[in-house]
DNA sequence: AGTATTTGTGTGTACGCACACAAATACTAC
DNA sequence: GTAGTATTTGTGTGCGTACACACAAATACT
């Protein structure tokens, strides 16, 4: 049978102190005489001493609160929402043991107010924080003052070099981009060219994009069969969907034979409706299972879509610290979140589990 | 700010009765007249109390065992290793909540091993049972002996229909190999012949691979164009590798137009040595990622893997029960899991996150 | 009416830990 | 020696729940 486990009286019965002088020690509060202190750290070694984390929880009450600072994700389905369920979830899960989440967004077209928000997280002096770098200025800042005030962080779903995050969670995006590459050259011929398109606004973290794209040209590059396919780059700083597809115009009458289509973003749904709508047979492949992604793959105007486990990232994210705060244990610097490739005849299982 | 959690304390004041008639109320133990008993429930739904799962676990002590019955993993990184360790992570992070796990394990190569294992089981008497139901006949009698004794149990990777377990959680069977036919046909003209290999010994629970198959060829009829795409079933009642080499070459030499090969089973690996061996230009699709089917992948002798979230289905398993036995919620009887597509460039997320 | 039995309700303790406070001991200066 | 302070150690209580027990009230049975 399983071995009882071991207490804070078992402790102090086997050293032959109070528990009191248990707690001081492992606590490192107050003051022991050496050999006492000696003695249980003895025992708790000899014994074997796991802290209940249950009992230690409901003594401590609540304690720890952690906020977040997302993206807000409006309509509710957008992509952002993911990433929240997560946390929340794991927050919830968590929430016994002293865990509370505090949860803030910020515009994505409004630099502002991610200022203002970050603010209300400093004022609140929270024990850890949770930040989706996307404006790279402004998040500098607010992780600077966040180490004025020791206040630990992670970043999730992007990353900023050189920060003293306690962890990133996110996807490898080298990587994402090889994979795309990977997935778009196997319907492909040999020198068909295709088109990287990147679909932002313009202030977000760019070095994501960057990565993204040298990950799918290396795969280019490295696995060279016979004929090389060019590869296009298009940038399109807007969402507005007519801007879009005044741009695509633009472009694909100046290189009608483009083959297949790889959108860095999550707009890859705007392409496809304007594929759709000029009968054009180009394979498109992008990210994120947001709702108009959705349809398309279910459509087949969109023919893979690589997830970045949005879900995933928020959960980890608050486990992440949760380990930190309580358990008191160091995370990974870099925890990549596996990249899963959706295709219509799997992606009930994506949305069912999410 | 979080507004306060609810005790027993808060609704026993709000009913104006005391905690030990809130306790019966909520426990449906003990006598309690109408009226108070209605006072109670009103408090409950108003007040939105939900116990501190926290102490309660505390204060009832280690009260649930569940046992597991897992084919054996041999040598340790084959694919039941997988399973395993998810119910492992679970009921570790599950342990401070009461829940103790005790593994057994059953060679697949030896029926009256798993008769011996699940007697044991049924002598401790748990209070949970995880079943991975490979061998049919043997399985039926077990969870017989289960119901008998009022002990709730769970299907793990494949299932047995019209049996009371309280959940299925597994993969799709038929969308598998509909997700398995998508992949290998993107990568085929029309009219390239394929073939689905089964590599069985022959006892074990076959009506997953019936399944397997028929999403298989559901895909192919659903989608044909142009030209039909030749499907040959082999059976190869073997797992030793000259069995199957033997058998790949007769059959190879009477096929020679195959230009993609789907193994139903974890295998794909074995086939992928005689392709490369024989230096055969064919696809190749299979399942598990287990050790042979990893190196395989990263040659490139094997196209893709179908992985069916082993880990998870371990975690969740243990995860069903425990909230069934602590929680008290009936959980949903089918638990389909998320199928990964494995190809090279991924491969590793799925390594490091499992 | 008196006793036995059932039914309803409140109180108290334990679970393992953290933390406040009291008690005991050691140390100082006179 | 004593009084006073500093240091070390022990005890007790609370966190929110489960459950045993005590006891009162209501009902049943002689």
């Amino acid at each position: 049978m399983s071995t009882k486990r071991i207490t804070i009286q078992d402790i102090a019965r086997y050293a032959k102190v109070s528990a009191g002088t248990v707690d001081r020690v492992i606590h490192k509060r107050g003051k022991v005489s050496g050999d006492k202190k000696k003695k249980v750290e003895d025992a708790v070694r000899e014994l074997d001493f796991n802290p209940n984390l249950l009992a230690r929880a409901l003594a401590m009450k609540n304690q720890f609160t952690v906020c977040s600072l997302f993206p807000q994700s409006f309509p509710e389905n957008e992509y952002w929402h993911l990433p929240k369920q997560g946390a929340e979830q794991a927050a919830g899960e968590l929430k016994d043991f002293g865990l509370f989440l505090d949860m803030f967004y910020y515009s994505l077209f409004d630099e502002s107010s991610f200022i203002e928000q970050a603010n209300k997280i400093i004022e609140l002096k929270p024990d850890g924080v949770i930040l989706a770098p996307l404006f790279v200025k402004e998040s500098i800042l607010f992780v600077q003052k966040l180490e004025e005030a020791n206040i630990p962080y992670v970043f999730i779903d992007a990353t900023i070099p050189d920060r003293k995050n306690i962890s990133y969670i996110g996807p490898d995006a080298r990587r994402s981009g090889f994979v795309a590459a990977k997935l778009l050259r196997s319907t492909l011929h040999p020198g068909d060219p295709v088109l990287i398109l990147n679909i932002v606004k313009g202030m977000e973290n760019s070095s994501t994009l960057t990565q993204i794209e040298r990950g799918f040209r290396d795969y280019f590059e490295k696995n060279l069969i016979f004929v090389k396919n060019p590869i296009n780059t298009l940038i399109i700083n807007s969402t507005d969907e007519s801007v879009i597809s005044q741009e695509l115009t633009k472009f694909y009458i100046r290189n009608p034979l483009i083959k297949g289509v790889f959108v860095t973003t999550s707009k890859a749904h705007v392409v496809a409706g304007f594929h759709q709508k000029h009968e054009l047979d180009i394979r498109l492949i992008g990210f994120d299972l947001v709702d108009g992604n959705i349809n398309c793959l279910q459509e087949g105007s969109i023919d893979w879509i690589i997830s970045q486990s949005p879900v995933q990232q928020g959960a980890r994210a608050v486990k992440t610290l949760f380990d930190l705060l309580i358990h008191k244990t160091a995370p990974k610097p870099v925890q990549y979140v596996p990249l899963d490739i959706i295709i219509r005849e799997n992606l009930d299982f994506y949305l069912d589990f999410q």
